[in-house]
RNA sequence: GGAGGCGUGGCCGAGCGGUUUAAGGCGACGGUCUUGAAAACCGUUGUACCGCAAGGUACCGGGGGUUCGAAUCCCUCCGCCUCCGCCA
């Protein structure tokens, strides 16, 4: 949620940058809707202040024993005046609300301009990025890798169709295993660093969708319990923020570090296409979350501990990737910053996001109305939000079948993991 | 799922149709006193919005209604507590 007097005054040249993301952005239905929203207010305050007044004066002639019932019709009329101009001005307000939530993040001032994806610069990279066809040995994309193994394919999609439906997919046997030593595995590096790990619940209310910036724009793009009001969390991004909606934090417990493993369901409604088969877009998926709430001051050097952190994980895999700061155009609703950490998947010969953090600013915390108070300050402000996956897995399985796969079909399994695979060194293929 | 009870300021708690502009207490902050502290006493103590200002308006879990007037009456939703039922 944007503040409108930034907006209004043009603070820092906010309408500008707001545009070099949303070219369709004018101030100037804001200014007029503002503009009549403020005479309303004074031409409704002086009336319902006269109403006050008169009331006071009735009890005191009540309890002198006059009859006051003369200046009930007055009464009357200031009421009958006052309902009518309270209803326009929360038509009026409800509208520039509107107008106001769906409005994206102000993007941060070195944020490269370009209207989508193509602006997006390459900061760093790791790793070779090996083809197809450097392999000594036939390559296999990561879904026929995952079919071959034992004991049963570590894939089943066509089963996971029939109980749920399509783009669903299952892990089966030691690939799910594998699956699930990912999980722990970025969970304890995660909580390394004195994280707290917290495991919320799945399932939202609608009000905390908007708080994360979700709600209303996005609404489409998730899975919904209409019944209950219930919302399958996108990401851990939702609870995690919403763990303190409505709360003043204490100073010293900022910059407060949390982490969470969630799954993650999306619609991705009309988003497939053929290079996105098997693990690269599904409707469920495995993600260990790290969010920070910072001050204002602190929120950037935050976001470069949280990128190096994501990208060490993924050097530990030793999986290649390069380093993205993303245009204006391609920033999420909620971001200011964005860097997308996108691992090298030689079967799509393309690049993945496999991360994606992210500087928010004061935008969710304004929408979650969550603050802190500022040393001896009476004052609240309101918090940084910070996010960042690391990692999610789908997509970190996608480079590891492809990147891990041996000449006999099987799969070695990464160094780093062997410990959660109880040493379990390799995963044989199908005989 | 059924029955009942309860949501008032940072916290406790009174108020149950009009001098409520929400009593009183606790806590916090400032002061007096003290070598220092405690105690005692005095004072201050919410948020948001409109306004250059003076000042005004709104907020008693959320929303809606009744009324000239609602913390107070009615409806509805949410949350918490107690008991019963069911259940991993």
């Amino acid at each position: 949620m944007l503040e409108l007097r930034i907006l209004l005054n043009n603070v820092d040249g906010a309408v500008d940058r707001l545009k070099s993301r949303d070219p369709g952005f004018s101030i100037d239905p804001l200014a007029l809707l503002d503009k009549k929203r403020r005479e309303l207010i004074a031409e409704v305050e002086s009336k319902k202040a006269e109403q006050n007044k008169t009331n006071r004066e009735i009890g005191a002639r009540k309890k002198a024993g006059d009859d006051p019932s003369d200046i009930y019709k007055k009464m009357k009329e200031l009421s009958d005046g006052v309902k009518i101009l309270d209803s326009e001005l929360a038509e009026i307000q409800a509208e520039l609300n509107r107008q106001i939530e769906v409005l994206p993040n102000i993007p941060a001032p070195d944020v490269p301009v370009a209207f989508d994806k193509s602006g997006n610069v390459k900061t760093a990279s790791f790793g070779e990025f090996k083809r197809a066809e450097d392999w000594d040995f036939p390559f296999k994309n990561h879904l026929d890798v995952a079919m071959g193994l034992s004991p049963s394919g570590g894939l089943d999609f066509k089963r996971a169709s029939k109980m749920t439906g399509a783009n669903w997919s299952m892990y089966r046997g030691d690939l799910a295993r594998l699956e699930w030593s990912l999980v722990m595995y970025f969970i304890d590096r995660a909580t390394s660093d004195g994280r707290e790990l917290i495991i919320p619940p799945y399932l939202v209310n609608s009000q905390s969708m908007f708080s994360s910036g979700q709600f209303p724009k996005f609404r489409e793009q998730a899975y919904e319990c209409r019944d209950d009001d219930l919302v399958l969390i996108p990401t851990s991004e939702v609870p995690l923020l919403n763990l303190y909606r409505d709360e003043i934090l204490p100073d010293a417990a900022l910059p407060m570090r949390l982490t969470s493993f969630t799954p993650c369901f999306r619609r991705e409604a009309g988003t497939y296409g053929a290079e996105e088969r098997g693990l690269i877009r599904v409707h469920q998926f495995h993600k260990v979350e790290v969010f920070s709430f910072t001050r204002p001051d602190e929120s950037f050097s935050e976001l470069e501990v949280i990128i190096n952190y994501s990208r060490k994980v993924l050097e530990s895999l030793k999986l290649p990737y390069r380093l993205m700061k993303l245009a204006t155009g391609d920033l999420a609703q909620q971001s200011a910053t964005t860097f997308d950490i996108e691992a090298w998947l030689p079967g799509q010969n393309t690049f993945s996001e496999v991360s994606s953090v992210s500087n928010c600013t004061d935008y969710q915390a304004r929408r979650a109305n969550i603050r802190y108070r500022p040393g001896d300050q009476k004052k609240p402000e309101f918090v940084h939000t910070l996010n960042g996956s690391a990692l999610a897995t789908s997509r970190t399985m996608v480079s590891i079948l492809e990147h891990y796969q041996e000449s006999d079909g099987g799969l070695r399994v990464p160094d780093v993991l062997k410990p959660y695979m109880q040493g379990q060194d390799r995963i044989e293929p199908l005989t």
